[in-house]
DNA sequence: CTGAAAGCGCTAACAA
DNA sequence: TTGTTAGCGCTTTCAG
């Protein structure tokens, strides 16, 4: 193979923004009409058709109890005038809306975003749109959010982790909304909770052979473990966590690869030696294979990497990555189901539903007893 | 260093799911109340406080104009019920909901999603909630979606992509509704778009010196420009494009590091001999990166890699990734800023905003002219 | 099967 | 400043 030489040339290489008037406005509406046009309603489809409002959201809803006749020349109408029915009105004189509401920490983060994935999928299939919003990690931002959701009256919600302020709890408590909480395992959960139980994790920690160094947090559970404060990139003296001596490190902000190989990096100025780093996000374990690599060093030889999350490209790294699998379609599968339940007035069979994690073993760990 | 020896308890490993009975049910609220308990309205609230319904809603909407005595007790009623007031109801009344929908193709590609956040935040700043929905990559189930969202009544729409079906735009169209579209630019936007302009990019590709392979599809319109139909990761003969050989692979489904990675190897496998490889994402070229390690090539000597996105991660890589940076959280800015000026009645100064982009240069092309 | 009519909980004139 | 009164566009009894 040759070396390939790459010249960008200048003009092409930014492409500076090109204007364009406003000549062609072919497509704006506030035009000609003359103010407002009367928007078309259910009454309006009603005098079309010769019959009445009510007809209509018969044959809209329950199509199979109008005449075929009358429901055919609605639909007709319907098509002619593009109507399209007024959600709002309807949810407020029926008091449900077919929708949910998902409130995650994070949507870039593709733990969370992955999982909704799978919950909006499954209760659209019920017919429920998910209004789905961002809270930050903080208690407070979420206890705002959860209010100006609930303002819109939907059907159930979804809230990540089991922290929440009393009054987001008792607000959502007074209005009686099914609500699910997931990744936390409570065992007095708001109204249901699915994910899995921290403490087993806590403890699966505690008894692995030789802990050297842990990049926290994201995972809001692993962070709650944390006997430290966070700061920027810093150890923090070693010290003796179960039967072992433990030296954390806390991350800062959102996982990335770059604070991964950071991590790694100050964990070698303080002098670990070996062991096994547990990554509380695979993007950081990934950081810190990237780094030992780059510094020559050889994993798991030198050290053991385990990450957290099973993310797909967990078996593309170089080696593949150990790691802590929570099976997350599942979890957002099931918090669907349960949601949907609770919709549906039936009560949970258990009000704390466990799914579980594995640890799946790959390149990163030498699996010989000891 | 000493190698790390890594044992598992296997009792431990493995965490089975434990379940909970429902003896707990302190939360549970459907009890007690023998029926649904009337939901407390402006109504309750202004009988309680001594005085009328209208007067709660100025209170809450327009405190500036209600006596501070009134508003004291109308507040403190307000508190201690619990009260939270139905927006739907409200939506209704106003015909306003404080309300915007984001349709993308996929929440959980980082590509969208780290757009939408800076999308998202801004509309919320001006007091808008974000209804974010996921159509996938086809037309019709966006049509069908839109269909929906519309019935939702909100202020402004946010699309993914110029490529609507007709009903679709016609519908938009008829209802009014302010909406921007994005990512693509096009100059007939069903209103607003702000995005990048495509016909740039692809020139810029035909431009460069050797264009080696170009795994595909992932950004839309970088697969609009796809000449060859999509397949398994299989090499297409290669062809003129420009003034050059080019030899197109398309990746199927969404990129992966895996999926990366399994490319370069067909490239070798089809004899690729140097040149310069176009990842549609930075995750793809990255997989790219890491087969090439694996196999003791080198990254630029051997060929030169290109990226698209500018993930964080890309300088971050070995050695960090030359890439196609289109600036996402300025576009989100520009699609919430415009968008909002379009519901508050604004004509728009231009109707196609471009963004543009640029290359940045690191370790995975040589730059030095040829 | 179709009509008539009473709200759903709020906003927004208008009047006092 | 506060009270009165219409609706917003639909769902849902209840009669016909």
């Amino acid at each position: 193979m040759h070396p390939t030489r790459l010249a960008l040339d200048d003009d092409l290489r930014h492409h500076t923004p090109k204007k364009f008037d406003r000549t062609d406005r072919t497509a704006c509406k506030t035009e000609g009409t003359g103010g407002r046009n009367r928007a078309v309603t259910m009454s309006t489809i009603a005098r079309m058709a010769g019959g009445i409002q009510a007809t209509v959201s018969r044959a809209l809803n329950r199509r199979e109890i109008v005449s075929p006749e009358t429901l055919e020349r609605i639909q007709q109408t319907i098509e002619a005038t593009g109507y399209v029915p007024n959600l709002v009105a309807g949810a407020l004189a029926s008091s449900k809306s077919p929708m949910v509401a998902a409130v995650v920490p994070s949507i870039t983060n593709i733990v969370y975003s992955g999982l909704i994935h799978h919950f909006i999928d499954l209760v659209r299939a019920a017919g429920y749109q998910t209004i789905l919003v961002e809270a930050g990690f903080s208690a407070e931002e979420e206890e705002a959010l959860v209010t100006s959701l609930i303002s819109r009256r939907p059907d159930g919600i979804l809230l990540t982790g089991v922290h929440h302020t009393n009054r987001c709890c008792s607000q959502l408590l007074s209005v009686g909304l099914p609500v699910v909480e997931i990744w936390d395992l409570t065992e007095s959960p708001i109204d249901i909770c699915v994910g899995v139980f921290t403490r087993r994790l806590a403890r699966l920690w505690r008894t692995l052979p030789t802990a050297a160094a842990m990049p926290l947090p994201q995972p809001r559970w692993l962070a709650k473990n944390a006997p430290y404060a966070a700061g920027t990139p810093s150890a923090q003296p070693s010290r003796r966590w179960g039967t072992r001596r433990l030296c954390k490190l806390i991350v800062e902000g959102p996982a990335s690869l770059e604070r991964g190989r950071a991590a790694l990096r100050v964990l070698l100025e303080r002098g670990m030696q070996s062991g096994v780093i547990f990554g509380s996000s695979d993007l950081l374990a990934h950081g810190i294979l990237i780094e030992a690599q780059a510094r020559g060093l050889s994993v798991p030889a030198d050290f053991s990497v385990i990450g957290f999350g099973d993310q797909d490209y967990a078996t593309a790294t170089l080696p593949p990555l150990t790691t802590v699998r929570v099976d997350r379609s599942d979890l957002g599968n099931r918090a669907a189901d349960a949601l949907l339940a609770r919709i549906n007035n039936m009560a949970p069979e258990q009000r704390a539903i466990d799914v579980g994690f594995s640890i799946i073993t790959r390149g990163t760990t030498c699996s010989q007893r000891n």
